[in-house]
This record gives structure tokens, sequence and C-alpha cells, in this order.
DNA sequence: CTGCGGTCCTGAAGGC
DNA sequence: TGCCTTCAGGACCGCA
């Protein structure tokens, strides 16, 4: 009996960069018109205090995506599993009845529209969230990550090797902790330690200076190979661009929920799937050691 | 300080 | 057919 593969949804830095750049487009400039607030716990913050702000810049610090607004006032947006924002150039009466049946590309609201974003030119932004652990939160200063994003010229190898020295932890556990390193998520956990043949639960703290340093490499490759492909949106996942578009990176995981399918690295093994912290790894037990 | 486990939330899938 | 249980997981919270 195979086992049957269940997609998860989960924005990284890659799919959370690819949202911005597109939304930098759609939004940029245009006038706060009207904040409409389904999901009460999943918006912090007062909805009447953004409206009539211009929006002058879309940023994004690791996952959290912030937009920034006339009078230093910030809109800042967590995905966390399945959230999404998409954009439409037109907003009518029927988007506000909440009663047509939700699909990825629809670029309209459904059951698991949290919050409604009208701007004064008529077109609008939806934030969806099937299991509401996404957020809304309007805040005077960026909220950012306590660390260093992967993208940022301070993500420096030594700064990389700090936090891998510091903790007894599986790297794997490391690679994803927002408090070290900011943007890195299961998905390209997985494939950096598979591209540096690190084992997922090896103790971060034992692993050698070359080893570190493959991995820092690999770290910022598998991130840059994201965005290129516009991030990864594998069968039922969440994950669109504001335009509705998925992602292409599902089509290049050399791990990444390939249980029981032979090794991309030529050697005669199978990938394997372990659990850690509650979450799954995936990776080649002969190739990474 | 670090590490660990529970929690949030929903829908899909499995068991009987 | 249908009810009930289990599972998925990013980040946060509280506890050892």
């Amino acid at each position: 009996m195979l086992h049957v593969t269940r997609y998860t949804k989960m924005p990284e830095l890659p799919e959370v960069e690819t949202i911005r750049l597109q939304l930098e487009k759609d939004i940029d400039g245009k006038t706060i018109g009207r904040v409409e607030v389904l999901s009460k716990k999943q918006f912090v913050g007062d909805p009447q205090s953004i409206i009539g702000k211009k929006i002058i810049d879309v940023e994004r610090s690791g996952k959290i995506l912030s937009i920034f607004l006339e009078n230093k006032l910030f809109l800042n947006i967590h995905l966390k599993m399945t959230g999404q924002l998409l954009y439409t150039k037109k907003i009518d009466d029927a988007c506000f009845r909440n009663t047509i049946p939700f699909s990825n590309t629809d670029k309209m609201p459904g059951k698991t529209t949290r919050v409604i974003i009208t701007f004064s030119d008529g077109s609008g932004l939806f934030f969806n969230d099937m299991r509401k652990f996404g957020w809304m939160k309007i805040s005077h200063q960026q909220i950012v990550p306590k660390s260093i994003d992967v993208l940022s010229p301070d993500f420096t190898l030594e700064y990389f090797k700090k936090n891998v020295c510091s903790t007894g932890r599986p790297i794997k556990i490391m690679l994803m902790d927002q408090d070290r390193i900011a943007g890195v998520g299961n998905i390209y956990a997985n494939e950096a330690l598979f591209i540096a043949k690190i084992n997922p639960q090896r103790k971060s703290k034992e692993l050698s200076d070359e080893e570190i340093n493959k991995l820092y490499d690999a770290v910022k490759q598998v991130i840059k190979k994201g965005i290129k492909y516009k991030g990864s949106s594998a069968a039922d996942e969440a994950y669109v661009t504001p335009e509705g578009d998925k992602g292409q990176m599902q089509n290049h995981f050399f791990v990444y929920q390939k249980e029981g399918e032979p090794c991309p690295g030529g050697c005669k093994g199978e990938i394997k799937r372990i659990k850690q912290g509650g979450r799954s790894s995936f990776y080649c037990p002969t190739c990474q050691k």
C-alpha cells in the first residue's frame, strides 16, 4: 500500500517575495478606500485608521510582508500555512456576498476570505486563509523577524556559522528557526540539506566547517531557485500569486514530498520521510550523512 | 538562557 | 452512506 501524499501549504521566502513583486505592480500608489474584516481575530488594529491612506511601498522581511502607507503606517501580513492574497482589478457587489465557492484561481472571495481591502480606483485585494493562522497587523513600525533575512547582505557565512554552532538541536530545526534565519521553512530546509548532503537529524553544532560552508551556499541557492520559479504550488496548495497564478518550483524539488521515490542524486536509495518537531522531513539516507 | 510540547484551525482522508 | 478520529503545520506560549 503506497503512502498517499498529502500536500501542505506554506508560503516561505520565495513565495512571499513572488507575491511582493506582483503586489508592488498591482497596488503601489493606490489609496485604500474600504476595509472589510470578516475574521476579527486575524486583524490587529483599527481598520478605519488606514482608510484614505496611500500605498507607498511593499516590502518583505523573512516571511512577513509589509505594505508601507503614508504617515508612517504599516499593514503587516503573515500568510502562515494557507494564506493567500488575491488581487482583482474590479470589485463588484458580488464580491461582498461571500457565497461564491472558493477556488485557488478565482479572483473572488469565498468561504475562506478573511479580509477584503478595496482601493479608491475600484480594484481590491482579498486575504483568504482556510486555517485562520495568518494575520494582518497595523503598526507604526515595520514588523520584522528577530533574525536576518536570507537575501540580506548581512546574511553572511559568519552569521550563519554563528547560529549553526550555537545550538545542539537538529540542523533541520535550526534552519527553520525564524529567530536564527528569516525566510526558510520546511520546503527549502529539506532541499538545502539534500544539496549539501547533510542528514536533517545531525546536531547543528556538530557540523564541520566544510559542511557549514556547503549548507550556507545551498540555502542561498535554493531560495534563489524558488524565486526564479515563482514559488511552489503543488497540487492543492493554497499558494498563488496575487494574479492567481501557481508557481513552478514544485516541478524542481529534489526531495520535498518525494517519499518512496528514487533519490535524484543517482544512488540506488529512495527518499525517506521522518518527523522532526512535528513536521515532515524528506531526505536520502544514502546521500545525506 | 535553551529546549520541548501543547495550541490554534479546517478540511481531507481513513476506519468501521 | 455517514459518523468519528487522525493528520497537516508556522509561530507563539508556557513550562522545565
